[in-house]
DNA sequence: CATCTAATTTAATAAATATCTAATTAGATG
DNA sequence: CATCTAATTAGATATTTATTAAATTAGATG
Protein backbone atom coordinates (compact mmCIF):
# COMPACT_ATOMS: atom_id res chain seq x y z
CA UNK A 1 0.00 0.00 0.00
CA UNK A 2 1.64 3.36 -0.93
CA UNK A 3 1.21 6.42 0.40
CA UNK A 4 -0.93 8.13 -2.46
CA UNK A 5 -3.95 5.49 -1.92
CA UNK A 6 -4.05 6.02 1.97
CA UNK A 7 -4.25 9.43 1.44
CA UNK A 8 -7.09 9.25 -1.32
CA UNK A 9 -8.69 6.90 1.10
CA UNK A 10 -8.71 9.76 3.86
CA UNK A 11 -9.06 12.24 1.71
CA UNK A 12 -12.63 10.60 0.87
CA UNK A 13 -13.61 10.26 4.31
CA UNK A 14 -12.35 13.74 5.34
CA UNK A 15 -15.72 15.24 4.43
CA UNK A 16 -18.71 15.37 6.68
CA UNK A 17 -21.64 15.00 3.67
CA UNK A 18 -19.39 11.99 2.47
CA UNK A 19 -19.52 10.23 5.56
CA UNK A 20 -23.21 11.13 6.05
CA UNK A 21 -23.65 9.13 2.89
CA UNK A 22 -21.67 6.48 4.10
CA UNK A 23 -23.87 6.17 7.33
CA UNK A 24 -27.33 6.01 4.92
CA UNK A 25 -25.41 3.81 2.66
CA UNK A 26 -25.26 1.36 5.59
CA UNK A 27 -28.82 1.33 5.98
CA UNK A 28 -28.82 -0.30 2.53
CA UNK A 29 -28.72 0.47 -1.45
CA UNK A 30 -29.72 4.32 -2.14
CA UNK A 31 -29.69 6.01 -5.58
CA UNK A 32 -28.12 9.33 -6.38
CA UNK A 33 -31.47 11.26 -6.25
CA UNK A 34 -32.84 9.89 -2.25
CA UNK A 35 -29.42 10.75 -1.16
CA UNK A 36 -29.65 14.04 -2.47
CA UNK A 37 -32.70 14.51 -0.73
CA UNK A 38 -31.70 12.73 2.56
CA UNK A 39 -29.04 15.24 2.88
CA UNK A 40 -30.63 18.06 1.57
CA UNK A 41 -27.69 18.83 -1.80
CA UNK A 42 -28.38 18.68 -5.15
CA UNK A 43 -27.97 15.60 -7.36
CA UNK A 44 -25.03 17.80 -8.66
CA UNK A 45 -23.05 17.52 -5.67
CA UNK A 46 -23.89 13.56 -4.67
CA UNK A 47 -22.04 13.03 -8.19
CA UNK A 48 -19.32 14.76 -6.81
CA UNK A 49 -19.19 13.26 -3.65
CA UNK A 50 -19.74 9.84 -5.31
CA UNK A 51 -16.14 10.28 -7.44
CA UNK A 52 -14.14 10.52 -4.28
CA UNK A 53 -15.95 7.59 -2.60
CA UNK A 54 -15.61 5.77 -5.73
CA UNK A 55 -12.20 6.73 -6.22
CA UNK A 56 -11.03 4.94 -2.40
CA UNK A 57 -13.17 1.68 -3.66
CA UNK A 58 -15.53 2.82 -0.44
CA UNK A 59 -18.55 2.34 -2.42
CA UNK A 60 -20.00 0.18 -5.54
CA UNK A 61 -22.66 0.93 -7.82
CA UNK A 62 -25.61 -0.88 -9.62
CA UNK A 63 -27.78 0.49 -12.62
CA UNK A 64 -31.30 -0.45 -12.89
CA UNK A 65 -32.92 1.90 -16.15
CA UNK A 66 -32.28 5.19 -15.68
CA UNK A 67 -31.39 4.76 -12.06
CA UNK A 68 -27.92 4.34 -10.02
CA UNK A 69 -28.26 2.51 -6.74
CA UNK A 70 -24.90 3.06 -4.49
CA UNK A 71 -24.47 0.34 -1.86
CA UNK A 72 -21.15 0.19 0.66
CA UNK A 73 -18.04 -1.98 -0.41
CA UNK A 74 -17.46 -3.29 3.03
CA UNK A 75 -14.30 -4.99 1.90
CA UNK A 76 -12.51 -1.81 0.91
CA UNK A 77 -14.35 0.11 4.31
CA UNK A 78 -12.88 -2.98 6.35
CA UNK A 79 -9.62 -3.04 4.99
CA UNK A 80 -8.43 0.69 4.56
CA UNK A 81 -7.88 1.73 7.98
CA UNK A 82 -5.92 -0.93 8.62
CA UNK A 83 -4.00 -0.29 5.83
CA UNK A 84 -2.84 3.25 7.19
CA UNK A 85 -1.29 1.47 10.81
CA UNK A 86 0.65 -0.44 7.79
CA UNK A 87 1.67 2.00 6.39
CA UNK A 88 2.55 4.20 9.83
CA UNK A 89 4.34 1.37 11.53
CA UNK A 90 5.82 -0.33 8.58
CA UNK A 91 6.69 2.90 6.51
CA UNK A 92 6.27 3.04 3.13
CA UNK A 93 9.88 0.97 1.98
CA UNK A 94 9.89 -2.60 1.56
CA UNK A 95 8.46 -5.76 1.50
CA UNK A 96 4.91 -6.16 0.32
CA UNK A 97 2.12 -6.05 3.27
CA UNK A 98 -0.24 -8.75 3.86
CA UNK A 99 -2.85 -6.16 2.59
CA UNK A 100 -1.50 -5.85 -0.94
CA UNK A 101 -0.96 -9.42 -1.12
CA UNK A 102 -4.81 -9.85 -0.01
CA UNK A 103 -5.67 -7.59 -2.53
CA UNK A 104 -3.75 -8.32 -5.46
CA UNK A 105 -5.22 -11.81 -4.93
CA UNK A 106 -8.61 -10.57 -4.70
CA UNK A 107 -8.37 -8.29 -7.98
CA UNK A 108 -7.10 -11.49 -9.66
CA UNK A 109 -9.83 -13.60 -9.12
CA UNK A 110 -12.49 -11.11 -10.06
CA UNK A 111 -10.67 -10.23 -13.11
CA UNK A 112 -10.13 -14.05 -14.33
CA UNK A 113 -13.69 -15.59 -12.94
CA UNK A 114 -16.06 -12.50 -13.91
CA UNK A 115 -16.71 -11.39 -17.23
CA UNK A 116 -16.32 -7.65 -17.87
CA UNK A 117 -20.51 -7.42 -17.80
CA UNK A 118 -19.67 -8.49 -13.89
CA UNK A 119 -20.94 -12.00 -14.98
CA UNK A 120 -19.60 -14.93 -13.48
CA UNK A 121 -17.71 -16.99 -15.70
CA UNK A 122 -17.10 -20.06 -14.11
CA UNK A 123 -17.49 -21.22 -10.39
CA UNK A 124 -14.09 -21.79 -8.95
CA UNK A 125 -13.25 -24.99 -7.02
CA UNK A 126 -10.50 -23.53 -4.64
CA UNK A 127 -11.86 -22.41 -1.95
CA UNK A 128 -10.20 -19.58 -1.44
CA UNK A 129 -10.93 -18.27 -5.08
CA UNK A 130 -14.50 -19.47 -4.39
CA UNK A 131 -15.18 -17.14 -1.26
CA UNK A 132 -13.57 -14.53 -3.34
CA UNK A 133 -16.29 -14.91 -5.77
CA UNK A 134 -19.20 -15.51 -2.99
CA UNK A 135 -18.14 -12.27 -0.99
CA UNK A 136 -18.11 -10.32 -4.51
CA UNK A 137 -21.28 -11.27 -5.62
CA UNK A 138 -23.26 -11.36 -1.94
CA UNK A 139 -21.69 -7.92 -1.47
CA UNK A 140 -24.45 -6.48 -3.68
CA UNK A 141 -26.85 -7.19 -1.30
CA UNK A 142 -28.52 -5.39 1.13
CA UNK A 143 -27.81 -6.32 4.93
CA UNK A 144 -31.00 -6.67 7.63
CA UNK A 145 -33.32 -7.31 4.23
CA UNK A 146 -35.28 -10.26 3.65
CA UNK A 147 -35.16 -11.82 0.46
CA UNK A 148 -37.81 -14.49 -1.25
CA UNK A 149 -36.34 -17.42 -2.67
CA UNK A 150 -37.64 -16.66 -6.28
CA UNK A 151 -35.60 -12.73 -5.61
CA UNK A 152 -32.47 -14.56 -4.40
CA UNK A 153 -32.45 -16.91 -8.07
CA UNK A 154 -33.05 -14.43 -9.78
CA UNK A 155 -30.34 -11.91 -7.89
CA UNK A 156 -27.84 -15.32 -8.63
CA UNK A 157 -28.90 -15.60 -12.07
CA UNK A 158 -27.46 -12.35 -13.07
CA UNK A 159 -24.13 -14.12 -12.21
CA UNK A 160 -24.48 -17.56 -13.77
CA UNK A 161 -26.68 -20.16 -14.50
CA UNK A 162 -26.66 -22.46 -12.21
CA UNK A 163 -28.42 -20.58 -9.39
CA UNK A 164 -29.31 -23.86 -7.57
CA UNK A 165 -25.83 -24.80 -6.66
CA UNK A 166 -24.52 -21.15 -6.01
CA UNK A 167 -27.24 -20.97 -3.24
CA UNK A 168 -26.62 -23.75 -1.88
CA UNK A 169 -22.90 -22.21 -1.35
CA UNK A 170 -24.03 -19.32 -0.20
CA UNK A 171 -25.85 -21.13 2.64
CA UNK A 172 -22.67 -23.66 3.14
CA UNK A 173 -20.18 -20.71 3.74
CA UNK A 174 -22.62 -18.78 6.01
CA UNK A 175 -22.95 -15.78 3.51
CA UNK A 176 -26.53 -15.98 3.90
CA UNK A 177 -29.24 -17.82 6.18
CA UNK A 178 -32.61 -19.68 5.32
CA UNK A 179 -35.60 -19.38 7.68
CA UNK A 180 -38.40 -21.55 5.70
CA UNK A 181 -38.42 -19.64 2.37
CA UNK A 182 -36.54 -16.35 3.66
CA UNK A 183 -32.99 -15.53 3.36
CA UNK A 184 -30.99 -12.87 4.58
CA UNK A 185 -27.69 -11.51 4.71
CA UNK A 186 -25.65 -13.01 7.31
CA UNK A 187 -25.26 -9.93 9.62
CA UNK A 188 -22.45 -11.00 11.40
CA UNK A 189 -18.89 -10.05 10.14
CA UNK A 190 -17.98 -12.34 7.62
CA UNK A 191 -16.19 -10.20 4.97
CA UNK A 192 -12.14 -11.36 4.23
CA UNK A 193 -12.86 -14.46 5.74
CA UNK A 194 -10.49 -16.31 3.35
CA UNK A 195 -7.83 -13.96 4.20
CA UNK A 196 -5.97 -16.58 6.25
CA UNK A 197 -6.69 -19.77 3.84
CA UNK A 198 -3.53 -20.16 1.02
CA UNK B 1 -17.98 9.07 18.62
CA UNK B 2 -19.81 11.83 16.90
CA UNK B 3 -19.38 12.61 13.01
CA UNK B 4 -16.89 15.96 13.77
CA UNK B 5 -13.99 14.14 15.44
CA UNK B 6 -13.96 11.19 12.72
CA UNK B 7 -14.11 14.20 9.83
CA UNK B 8 -11.39 15.53 12.02
CA UNK B 9 -8.86 12.37 12.24
CA UNK B 10 -9.72 11.90 8.43
CA UNK B 11 -8.64 15.41 7.84
CA UNK B 12 -5.33 14.93 9.59
CA UNK B 13 -4.07 11.85 7.81
CA UNK B 14 -5.41 13.09 4.29
CA UNK B 15 -2.38 15.07 3.47
CA UNK B 16 1.10 12.91 2.27
CA UNK B 17 3.44 15.42 4.27
CA UNK B 18 1.51 15.03 7.55
CA UNK B 19 1.28 11.09 6.54
CA UNK B 20 5.01 11.18 5.99
CA UNK B 21 5.27 12.84 9.40
CA UNK B 22 3.85 9.46 11.19
CA UNK B 23 6.01 7.31 9.51
CA UNK B 24 8.94 9.22 10.88
CA UNK B 25 7.64 9.26 14.16
CA UNK B 26 7.41 5.63 14.07
CA UNK B 27 10.85 5.32 14.28
CA UNK B 28 11.53 7.65 17.34
CA UNK B 29 10.74 11.24 18.97
CA UNK B 30 11.99 13.92 16.68
CA UNK B 31 11.91 17.60 17.11
CA UNK B 32 10.26 20.39 14.76
CA UNK B 33 13.58 20.98 13.17
CA UNK B 34 14.10 17.46 12.18
CA UNK B 35 11.25 16.85 10.64
CA UNK B 36 11.34 20.09 8.29
CA UNK B 37 14.74 18.93 7.50
CA UNK B 38 13.38 15.27 6.02
CA UNK B 39 10.71 16.64 4.80
CA UNK B 40 12.18 19.50 3.02
CA UNK B 41 10.06 21.98 4.17
CA UNK B 42 9.91 24.56 6.50
CA UNK B 43 10.10 24.97 10.19
CA UNK B 44 6.73 26.63 9.72
CA UNK B 45 5.38 24.22 7.67
CA UNK B 46 5.87 21.69 10.49
CA UNK B 47 3.71 23.48 12.78
CA UNK B 48 0.88 24.06 10.34
CA UNK B 49 1.08 20.14 10.01
CA UNK B 50 1.84 19.15 13.84
CA UNK B 51 -1.21 21.72 14.61
CA UNK B 52 -3.40 19.25 12.73
CA UNK B 53 -2.34 16.20 13.88
CA UNK B 54 -2.60 17.51 17.42
CA UNK B 55 -6.19 18.64 16.94
CA UNK B 56 -6.83 14.80 16.17
CA UNK B 57 -4.53 13.41 19.22
CA UNK B 58 -2.42 11.78 16.94
CA UNK B 59 0.58 12.80 18.34
CA UNK B 60 1.93 13.58 21.63
CA UNK B 61 4.82 16.49 22.23
CA UNK B 62 7.45 17.19 24.50
CA UNK B 63 9.54 19.87 26.12
CA UNK B 64 13.50 20.03 26.11
CA UNK B 65 14.73 23.43 26.85
CA UNK B 66 13.89 25.00 23.72
CA UNK B 67 13.26 22.25 21.51
CA UNK B 68 9.71 20.18 21.00
CA UNK B 69 9.78 16.33 20.59
CA UNK B 70 7.12 15.20 18.80
CA UNK B 71 5.64 11.24 18.96
CA UNK B 72 3.03 8.84 18.12
CA UNK B 73 -0.10 8.78 19.86
CA UNK B 74 -0.24 4.90 19.40
CA UNK B 75 -3.63 4.72 21.16
CA UNK B 76 -5.53 7.18 19.09
CA UNK B 77 -3.85 6.12 16.04
CA UNK B 78 -5.42 2.38 17.02
CA UNK B 79 -8.42 3.84 18.12
CA UNK B 80 -9.78 6.23 15.59
CA UNK B 81 -9.67 4.37 12.40
CA UNK B 82 -12.07 1.52 14.39
CA UNK B 83 -14.19 4.48 15.61
CA UNK B 84 -15.25 5.14 11.50
CA UNK B 85 -16.65 1.83 11.28
CA UNK B 86 -18.29 2.03 14.57
CA UNK B 87 -19.96 6.15 12.86
CA UNK B 88 -20.51 4.01 9.72
CA UNK B 89 -22.15 0.79 10.47
CA UNK B 90 -23.57 1.45 13.81
CA UNK B 91 -24.95 4.90 12.91
CA UNK B 92 -27.50 6.97 14.76
CA UNK B 93 -29.37 4.05 15.90
CA UNK B 94 -29.19 1.76 19.26
CA UNK B 95 -26.51 -1.05 20.29
CA UNK B 96 -24.17 -0.16 22.51
CA UNK B 97 -21.27 2.07 21.31
CA UNK B 98 -17.70 1.84 22.20
CA UNK B 99 -18.21 5.19 24.02
CA UNK B 100 -20.76 3.54 26.43
CA UNK B 101 -19.07 0.52 26.88
CA UNK B 102 -15.48 2.58 27.96
CA UNK B 103 -17.96 4.72 29.80
CA UNK B 104 -18.76 1.32 31.97
CA UNK B 105 -15.45 0.35 32.43
CA UNK B 106 -14.32 3.33 33.84
CA UNK B 107 -16.69 3.53 36.34
CA UNK B 108 -16.54 -0.24 37.16
CA UNK B 109 -12.73 0.45 37.68
CA UNK B 110 -13.29 3.84 39.99
CA UNK B 111 -16.18 1.53 41.83
CA UNK B 112 -13.86 -1.61 42.90
CA UNK B 113 -9.94 0.11 43.16
CA UNK B 114 -11.40 3.37 45.19
CA UNK B 115 -12.69 2.99 48.55
CA UNK B 116 -15.81 5.18 49.44
CA UNK B 117 -13.83 7.68 50.94
CA UNK B 118 -11.91 7.72 47.50
CA UNK B 119 -8.86 6.38 48.66
CA UNK B 120 -6.74 4.34 46.09
CA UNK B 121 -7.26 0.52 47.57
CA UNK B 122 -4.26 -0.79 45.04
CA UNK B 123 -2.47 -0.20 42.32
CA UNK B 124 -4.16 -1.95 39.09
CA UNK B 125 -1.36 -4.29 37.66
CA UNK B 126 -3.65 -4.34 34.05
CA UNK B 127 -2.81 -1.58 32.19
CA UNK B 128 -5.74 -0.27 30.64
CA UNK B 129 -7.15 -0.32 34.46
CA UNK B 130 -4.08 1.45 36.00
CA UNK B 131 -4.38 4.31 33.56
CA UNK B 132 -8.13 4.91 34.32
CA UNK B 133 -6.73 4.83 38.10
CA UNK B 134 -4.05 7.67 37.06
CA UNK B 135 -6.26 9.67 35.28
CA UNK B 136 -9.26 10.05 38.22
CA UNK B 137 -6.67 10.47 40.54
CA UNK B 138 -5.01 13.40 38.36
CA UNK B 139 -8.75 15.01 37.05
CA UNK B 140 -7.94 17.01 40.60
CA UNK B 141 -5.04 18.82 39.98
CA UNK B 142 -4.79 22.13 38.35
CA UNK B 143 -3.96 22.16 34.54
CA UNK B 144 -1.32 25.04 34.51
CA UNK B 145 -0.22 25.24 37.87
CA UNK B 146 3.13 24.05 39.23
CA UNK B 147 3.49 21.36 42.32
CA UNK B 148 6.69 21.34 44.34
CA UNK B 149 7.46 17.60 44.68
CA UNK B 150 6.65 17.76 48.34
CA UNK B 151 3.28 19.55 47.15
CA UNK B 152 2.91 16.38 44.63
CA UNK B 153 3.78 13.45 47.38
CA UNK B 154 1.18 14.80 49.41
CA UNK B 155 -1.15 14.80 46.84
CA UNK B 156 -0.52 11.47 46.00
CA UNK B 157 -0.43 10.31 49.40
CA UNK B 158 -4.72 10.72 50.07
CA UNK B 159 -5.05 8.36 47.80
CA UNK B 160 -2.15 5.91 48.69
CA UNK B 161 1.05 5.31 50.53
CA UNK B 162 3.16 4.30 48.20
CA UNK B 163 3.74 7.94 46.41
CA UNK B 164 6.83 7.18 45.06
CA UNK B 165 5.61 4.66 42.67
CA UNK B 166 2.76 6.30 41.79
CA UNK B 167 4.56 9.52 41.03
CA UNK B 168 6.50 7.65 38.74
CA UNK B 169 3.52 6.19 36.79
CA UNK B 170 2.52 9.42 36.56
CA UNK B 171 5.48 10.47 34.93
CA UNK B 172 6.24 7.34 32.22
CA UNK B 173 2.59 7.60 30.96
CA UNK B 174 2.77 11.45 30.57
CA UNK B 175 0.38 12.51 32.81
CA UNK B 176 2.65 15.23 34.27
CA UNK B 177 5.69 16.55 33.46
CA UNK B 178 8.70 17.27 35.82
CA UNK B 179 11.04 19.85 35.16
CA UNK B 180 13.95 19.85 37.92
CA UNK B 181 11.73 19.28 40.94
CA UNK B 182 8.56 21.06 39.74
CA UNK B 183 5.94 19.19 38.85
CA UNK B 184 3.06 20.09 35.93
CA UNK B 185 0.36 18.46 34.14
CA UNK B 186 0.34 17.81 30.81
CA UNK B 187 -1.55 20.91 29.49
CA UNK B 188 -2.85 18.25 26.16
CA UNK B 189 -5.70 16.69 26.65
CA UNK B 190 -4.36 12.91 27.23
CA UNK B 191 -7.36 11.73 28.85
CA UNK B 192 -8.54 7.99 27.50
CA UNK B 193 -5.81 6.40 26.66
CA UNK B 194 -6.96 3.49 27.44
CA UNK B 195 -9.78 3.50 25.54
CA UNK B 196 -8.09 1.20 22.65
CA UNK B 197 -6.26 -0.75 25.43
CA UNK B 198 -8.02 -4.29 25.78
C1' DC C 1 -38.56 9.87 -33.30
C1' DA C 2 -40.12 12.72 -29.29
C1' DT C 3 -40.21 12.82 -24.65
C1' DC C 4 -39.20 11.74 -20.03
C1' DT C 5 -35.94 10.74 -16.20
C1' DA C 6 -31.89 10.38 -13.52
C1' DA C 7 -27.33 11.42 -13.61
C1' DT C 8 -23.30 13.90 -15.26
C1' DT C 9 -20.64 17.77 -16.95
C1' DT C 10 -19.53 22.57 -17.15
C1' DA C 11 -18.72 26.98 -15.36
C1' DA C 12 -18.67 29.91 -11.57
C1' DT C 13 -17.91 31.09 -6.80
C1' DA C 14 -16.74 30.88 -2.07
C1' DA C 15 -14.20 28.58 1.40
C1' DA C 16 -10.38 25.91 2.99
C1' DT C 17 -5.66 24.48 2.76
C1' DA C 18 -0.52 23.96 1.95
C1' DT C 19 3.40 26.43 1.66
C1' DC C 20 6.66 30.06 1.96
C1' DT C 21 9.10 34.39 3.80
C1' DA C 22 9.55 37.58 7.31
C1' DA C 23 8.63 39.06 11.83
C1' DT C 24 7.90 37.66 16.57
C1' DT C 25 7.89 34.98 20.78
C1' DA C 26 9.56 31.91 24.56
C1' DG C 27 13.26 29.97 26.76
C1' DA C 28 18.11 29.15 27.60
C1' DT C 29 22.67 30.75 28.40
C1' DG C 30 26.72 33.56 28.58
C1' DC D 1 20.72 42.33 29.85
C1' DA D 2 22.19 40.66 25.21
C1' DT D 3 22.25 36.97 22.45
C1' DC D 4 21.20 32.57 20.64
C1' DT D 5 17.92 28.89 19.31
C1' DA D 6 13.83 26.58 18.09
C1' DA D 7 9.26 27.28 17.34
C1' DT D 8 5.21 30.03 16.34
C1' DT D 9 2.53 33.67 14.19
C1' DA D 10 1.28 36.74 10.45
C1' DG D 11 0.68 37.77 5.88
C1' DA D 12 0.66 36.41 1.11
C1' DT D 13 -0.16 33.27 -2.68
C1' DA D 14 -1.46 29.33 -5.28
C1' DT D 15 -4.13 25.12 -5.14
C1' DT D 16 -7.79 22.36 -3.95
C1' DT D 17 -12.41 21.60 -2.82
C1' DA D 18 -17.60 21.90 -1.89
C1' DT D 19 -21.49 23.61 -3.81
C1' DT D 20 -24.91 25.24 -7.05
C1' DA D 21 -27.49 26.50 -11.45
C1' DA D 22 -27.67 25.52 -16.08
C1' DA D 23 -26.67 22.76 -20.03
C1' DT D 24 -25.89 18.11 -21.63
C1' DT D 25 -25.85 13.11 -21.89
C1' DA D 26 -27.52 8.19 -21.61
C1' DG D 27 -30.99 5.35 -21.45
C1' DA D 28 -36.03 4.07 -21.22
C1' DT D 29 -40.62 4.39 -22.99
C1' DG D 30 -44.59 5.83 -25.56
Amino acid sequence: MQLDKVVTYHKALADPTRIRMLILLAGGELNGGELAERLSVTPATITHHAAKLREASLINERRDKNTIYFSLNHYFIKNSAAATEELIYRGAEGGETMEEKNEAMRASVIRNFFTAEGRLKSIPSQLKKKLIALEHMVSRLEKGRSYSEKEINAFIKQYHEDFATLRRELIMHQYMFREKEIYELNPRELWTRWEALS
